[in-house]
RNA sequence: GCGCCCGUAGCUCAGCGGAUUAGAGUACUUGGCUUCGAACCAAGGGGUCGCAGGUUCGAAUCCUGCCGGGCGCACCA
């Protein structure tokens, strides 16, 4: 409906003045209207006339062409015009779906990206929850997405940790690593963060142990190109990586994320260096110091490392890899990379690297940033090391407010509420700055948060399920009432908000609307009877598209939405 | 020093390819349950949209400068 109203206006203009104007159609307040566009007000800069008159006979015109549509079009202020839709026009806008703007684009989406050897931080809670998001959106536009996760198990980080493990086993034995944490995956990564605290305290303060662990990094690259499972470094190394990778993968099944394709460093690097090479050949890089870098400047960046003078690639190089990687399994129409936004300025240095030899594949890549998750009131939460959230510190602080002000006595429901508030907390906001996360306020049933939305979805479900069978037939009652037509407009947005969403890569629109939405909803419900009204057949239509329409888009966010709760 | 990001009610945030009276939530004050889930709804107070200029008929939104905060700038990721 939308798009055929501004295409309606467009011509009116056309047809009136004689210019073409792209209209986009926006949603006023309620009380002026279902849709506005302040095109006069541009025309009449434009034809140098009073842009009210232009407003008037566009008003006039449009009237007539759109009478079947259209109940009301009104000119307010200095000329915007006002469009109310008829009753029939609105339901018929029900049916509109979001658009299949990414219909047969192959997509790679990159996100959380967790480093073995480490604990998961908030950081990574946020970009799986986020990500996933994201993904969803661009799939429900018919896109073929992939999901896909990098991470770093081999570089200095890995010596660090490798150091901290034989260390404290007393030497290389592989043996001993069976007495850590009995099973426990979480008792496992904290072991294993520990180790690489030894590890990077005695890298920074002991030079005998630093020269150790540049050795012992060294020793990790060869175990891979050597494909070494035999030796004790080797079977410590990769008993403690699959420990890591036991550890994400239980973490993202606990959250309810799609799964990842996971790229690993020790597998891009290989490529990155061949890259890296390629690129030094043909003058993109050059060497400098011993290492090969780029230098950034030439093009208002900075200058950064791809290989070290001991010869081992960078992030850097392992990025440059990936991506390559990443296309070469793919062959994708978009690359989006979501990280923190700590490191915009090295991914602008990487994609700048790639537009020298593939400008197609760095102009298809789109970098997304998040800020650092913070727990409200300070830093209590982050007594762990340094001042790092961890992800689990966040679900568990969650579900222990969840607790405390709620009692809810089934085990799934507090699962999903729980969730659904970490999630919905992380997706409200716009992705980009900081964020400060209140375990109370994102669990409370109160104010905008997601187990508001599950609730104002479990009392719909409810009145539905009392209401039995089917419907009575209604097909005579085309007009709305007042409370009615309220719940039906805001509905009709639905698919506005999503197509928003999605060429925006912004899921929080989904989020603010959403509560709109449910908030449009409450208010209907307090004041419209639905079951035993002489309305009832129209209004359980009414509540069923809301409840549908709320948990798809709930669903969308990755959040649950319960029958009840 | 250079570069990037951020600064909207006490607090947490929407709004930012300009436009109808700057919005939510929370907190505070008040009203509403013999009827579909009151975990809800309604009403009220609370803002020089960091500051100063500029562009415009019109700026929280665009441009410039400044102030404040965060981050990044060579062998970490």
């Amino acid at each position: 409906m939308k798009a055929e109203l501004e295409k309606r206006v467009a011509a009116a203009c056309k047809e009136l003045f004689g210019v073409e104007v792209g209209i986009g159609l926006t949603r006023p307040e309620e009380q002026f209207g279902d849709y506005a566009t302040n095109v006069a007000l541009q025309l009449g800069r434009q034809l140098a006339k009073n842009p009210r008159e232009l407003a008037e006979a566009l008003a006039v015109k449009l009237r007539e062409t759109l009478a079947q549509q259209i109940s009301e079009v009104t000119v307010a202020g200095p000329g915007f015009i006002n469009i109310k839709l008829s009753d029939q026009a609105l339901r018929q806008s029900l049916e509109t779906k979001p658009a299949q703007s990414l219909d047969g684009q192959t997509i790679v989406a990159e996100y959380s990206d967790p480093n073995p050897f480490k604990v998961l931080h908030a950081g990574h809670l946020y970009t799986s929850v986020v990500g996933d998001a994201i993904a969803n959106l661009m799939e429900q536009a018919g896109g073929k997405v992939h999901r896909v996760n990098f991470g770093g198990d081999v570089g200095l980080h890995v010596a660090k940790s490798m150091w901290g493990i034989i260390k404290e086993l007393g030497g290389e034995k592989p043996e001993a690593l069976q007495d850590i944490g009995l099973g426990e995956l979480d008792i496992k990564a904290d072991w294993l963060t520990k180790r690489y605290v030894q590890g990077h305290e005695a890298y920074e303060n002991d030079p005998a142990a630093k020269v150790e662990i540049v050795a012992l990094n060294k020793k990790i690259y060869a175990l891979h190109a050597q494909n070494d499972h035999g030796t004790p470094l080797a079977r410590l190394y990769w008993t403690c990586r699959d420990w890591s990778y036991d550890y994400f993968k239980h973490f993202y099944e606990t959250l309810g994320v799609q799964p990842f394709r996971y790229y690993p460093e020790s597998e891009t690097a290989p490529t990155g260096v061949k890259k890296a090479k390629e690129l030094l050949a043909k003058g993109v890089l050059e060497e400098s110091e011993g290492a090969v870098v780029f230098k950034g400047e030439q093009h208002g960046l900075h200058t950064r490392v791809f290989l070290t003078k001991e010869g081992l690639p960078t992030y850097e190089t392992k990025d440059l890899g990936l991506i390559f990687i990443k296309y070469d399994d793919y062959h994708f129409d978009k690359s989006i990379i979501i990280t923190g936004n700590d490191i915009v300025e090295y991914m602008k240095v990487v994609l700048k690297v790639v537009e020298q030899v593939a400008p197609d594949l760095s102009q298809a890549t789109t970098h997304l940033t998040h800020g650092l998750v913070k727990l409200a009131g300070g830093e209590k939460m982050s007594s762990r090391k340094g001042n790092v959230v961890g992800a689990l510190d966040i679900i568990a602080s969650a579900a222990t407010a969840a607790r405390k002000t709620h009692a809810i006595d089934d085990k799934d429901t507090e699962k999903q509420t729980v969730f659904g508030a970490v999630k919905y907390a992380f997706l409200k906001s716009r992705m980009g700055g900081d964020l400060i996360y209140a375990p109370e306020e994102s669990v409370s049933l109160e104010g905008n948060s997601g187990p508001y939305l599950q609730y104002a979805h479990a009392r719909a479900r409810s009145i539905l399920r009392k209401a039995g069978g089917p419907a009575a037939d209604d097909s005579a009652s085309t007009d709305l009432e007042a409370g009615e037509r309220s719940l039906v407009r805001k509905l009709t947005e639905y698919p506005e908000v999503v197509d928003k969403a999605v060429a925006e890569l912004m899921p929080h629109h989904v989020c603010t609307y959403l509560y709109e939405l449910a908030q449009a909803f409450n208010r209907f419900y307090e004041n419209n009877r639905v079951l035993g009204d002489p309305r009832e057949a129209p209004r359980l239509e009414l509540v069923k598209n809301y409840a549908t329409t709320l948990k798809t888009g709930l669903e969308l966010l990755g959040i649950a939405a319960p029958e009840q709760m």
